[in-house]
DNA sequence: ATTCATGCAAAAACTTTGCATGTAA
DNA sequence: TTACATGCAAAGTTTTTGCATGAAT
């Protein structure tokens, strides 16, 4: 299996675009902190490793990620696009603490299977999909209020 | 049941917030649309109703809608935000075509109630939650390229 | 009478774009 | 060498906020 990184490579090099140190630091540090991450986040922590880095260039880079399939976008409904890297892992859903912000990342063949069949039922090739449940944690509940 | 109106009403007299022409014509525009609009686009049509309605005034009334829980948020992963209104209606998630845009509001009960029984696996209260499946409809396929 | 809501315009937040320069292939 | 990428700053978008005025309770 390809790593990440030559995925990106020959993703770029397919569409005639660069292999650039700026790109590959981008992709790096995404895997690194694994998930979640905001695009104001990795800006801070792409320029922690490189001081001159623009903040247009992380955006370039996000929306080539994303193309190439290597990252996914995250809608956790608090108002913040976020990323996470998907390729290699499994596909995985997540689970949100309303109260606390705690997100588990959960996976079922159950769903899975049932959301490739509702698709076919309906004529529709499933490409992917993204499943959020939002509620509330053991924690918060025992939390008085 | 009470109706939308009524539940609106009485969301803000809990809050004491006040009943405003604004307000009640902006949920009726949501009401009457009956889903997926995006700010602008309400806005748009809650102008040609009011003319001197202000922009402002819709994204404060949907804030609202938003708590009261009479709308949800909506993400087609198209970079645009959406709101549907929730309340009364069964809730429903959505198969939507990536080339079309068609969109598709489904409900299977299996899905449902393995959502359910995930949540408490970990400890949840399961409050709401969101499943977007994207894939490619029929029509879609049988195009070429 | 109070307190909240509104419209407007300005501001803030987020994202994209144009351009001159730099660099991968 | 050529074509693409970069950083910067400007411009777009989308959403929020401050404020004086107006309206609901």
């Amino acid at each position: 299996m390809k790593t990440p990184q030559e995925v990106f490579a020959d993703f770029l090099a397919d569409r005639n675009l660069k292999t650039t140190p700026q790109r590959r630091l981008i992709l790096d540090t995404l895997l690194k902190q694994n998930g979640h991450l905001s695009p104001e986040e990795l800006y801070a922590k792409v320029k922690k490793r490189d001081k001159s880095i623009g903040q247009a260039t992380v955006y370039r880079t996000l929306k080539l990620l994303n193309e190439s399939g290597l990252i996914e976008t995250l809608d956790f409904a608090d108002g913040v696009t976020r990323y996470e890297p998907s390729y290699g892992e499994e596909h995985h859903d997540h689970l949100i603490c309303e109260r606390c912000g705690k997100n588990i990342e959960i996976l079922d063949t159950v769903i899975e299977n049932r959301q490739e069949q509702l698709a076919a039922e309906h004529g529709f090739a499933l490409l992917r999909h993204k499943m959020y449940l939002y509620g509330l944690c053991d924690e918060c509940r025992k939390k008085k209020q």
